[in-house]
DNA sequence: AACAACCAATTTGACTTACCAATTAATTTG
DNA sequence: CAAATTAATTGGTAAGTCAAATTGGTTGTT
């Protein structure tokens, strides 16, 4: 595996530095010869690694002074500042909304395969992958790209950021028949076409994913972080539609 | 304005010439010897500017073969497949959540800054801006990071597609108006806590939307795309949500 | 004759050494 | 204090060696 190019590793090397702060932001780089001298390579593969960085938009070259470290103006990532609680009121709104036309738009062959998912679900082969097809199959048979998007979007986030991978196992594993029994409400109320009862079940269904998490939250946490979140139960459960 | 680095030049020559379809993905580069020779530089810029593109995941280098464009596997670029009916729906669905939720949560200084926005597109300065930063406060009074969003993401998605912006443009413009009164009658909703009203007026808001720009595109479209939309306007005008 | 396997020449990128030019920032000097 | 000088640093080039991949021909087998 050592076929990849030098520079790479002059890159890897130099960003975890910058990263452990060996190299503040701000803070200027040793010069390109220093360099070249203690990584033990030529001046100019020191520079296509420093010209790597600099497209990554790690670093900073001015010219005749020196290559500063830059402000990692962060991708304003959301992966750290959404939790899981969130997520799922989030998809609990939105997907009931996408259940409730889904339930004038879904067409048989997405019946059809809809009603595979459960049948995988119930196997238990891959839930997971089962779950997000479910839900992914509701989305587009909304005939709506924007909704579909924003749907795919908040799972993404729901399985791309480690706190809330956690929590959601803590729930999902135990819960099998629990999720296989609402996911089978939900299919009914889409195969008889009904809106009301779709966005009911699909309510329904996240707000049980919450209330478990919150248990499982609890269990783990610090009795100070048990007060926060008894707290959030009434921020973050779903207010009735009809009210 | 030169004191740009070379190899900048080379780049952006080079990342124009796959764009203009000279190198099509999948086709080799010349080799560096010769890319030297025709942009009359070295061999280590023209190695720079490969290295910069390989970044940028322009190009692929295989060591002892040649570098080779490589397929622009498109973030599932979703700014051509979504058309403005579709963004419409999908914001006032979501919106139409958000605003109700925002009308348990919003706090008396959250008030006072969209009352602003309502004073702001009185006067007409920057109506844009005024409405945007009035649904942007209204996701914010949620406390949730995740639907906030999820309306942000439409939000860009409707000011990035030349299209829809289009659309969005021939509307907004004529009925500055109606989209103060529907925003007023938003605020009335979440100054008064009631969750129901928010929602509704929120979902009005979009309604009038969505159907000024069925009016908008079939006065400058052809027969057939009549036909077509009107067909469609059953599909995307927002449902009832106590039936 | 057709096909496969092998081998060597060629092409191509990877990297180095060595050198000079241009720019910036600090220092000296008038 | 301002201008000139100097030191430090990056910008860019030239020429060459090495290693990997391709190419094309040769050979041997079927």
């Amino acid at each position: 595996m050592s076929n990849r190019r030098l520079f790479w590793r002059i890159v890897e090397s130099i960003e975890k530095s910058i990263d452990s702060g060996s190299y503040p932001s701000g803070s200027r780089l040793p010069p390109e010869r220093e360099l070249a001298q203690s990584f033990d390579v030529s001046r100019p593969t020191i520079r296509e690694a420093i010209i790597a960085l600099e497209v990554r938009g790690r670093i900073e070259v001015k010219t005749g002074s020196g290559v500063y470290v830059l402000e990692q103006a962060n991708i304003t990532n959301p992966f750290e500042t959404v939790n899981a609680f969130e997520v799922t009121q989030a998809r609990a709104l939105i997907e009931g909304e996408v259940a409730a036309i889904a339930a004038t738009t879904i067409t048989k062959p997405e019946l059809k395969r809809l009603h595979k998912t459960l049948l995988d679900m119930e196997t238990g082969r891959d839930i997971a992958a089962a779950d997000e097809e479910f839900h992914q199959i509701i989305a587009a048979s909304t005939r709506n790209a924007a909704m579909m998007l924003s749907v795919k979007n908040l799972w993404k986030l729901r399985s791309s950021t480690p706190e809330i991978i956690d929590d959601y196992n803590s729930v999902c594993n135990s819960d099998n028949e629990k999720t296989l029994a609402e996911h089978n409400a939900i299919y009914q109320a889409l195969a008889a076409g009904n809106a009301t009862e779709a966005r009911r079940t699909m309510h329904n269904h996240f707000n049980r994913l919450i209330n478990t998490l919150f248990d499982a939250v609890e269990t783990k946490a610090l009795e100070e972080t048990k007060r926060k979140n008894s707290e959030k139960r009434d921020l973050y459960s779903i207010p009735k539609v009809n009210d």
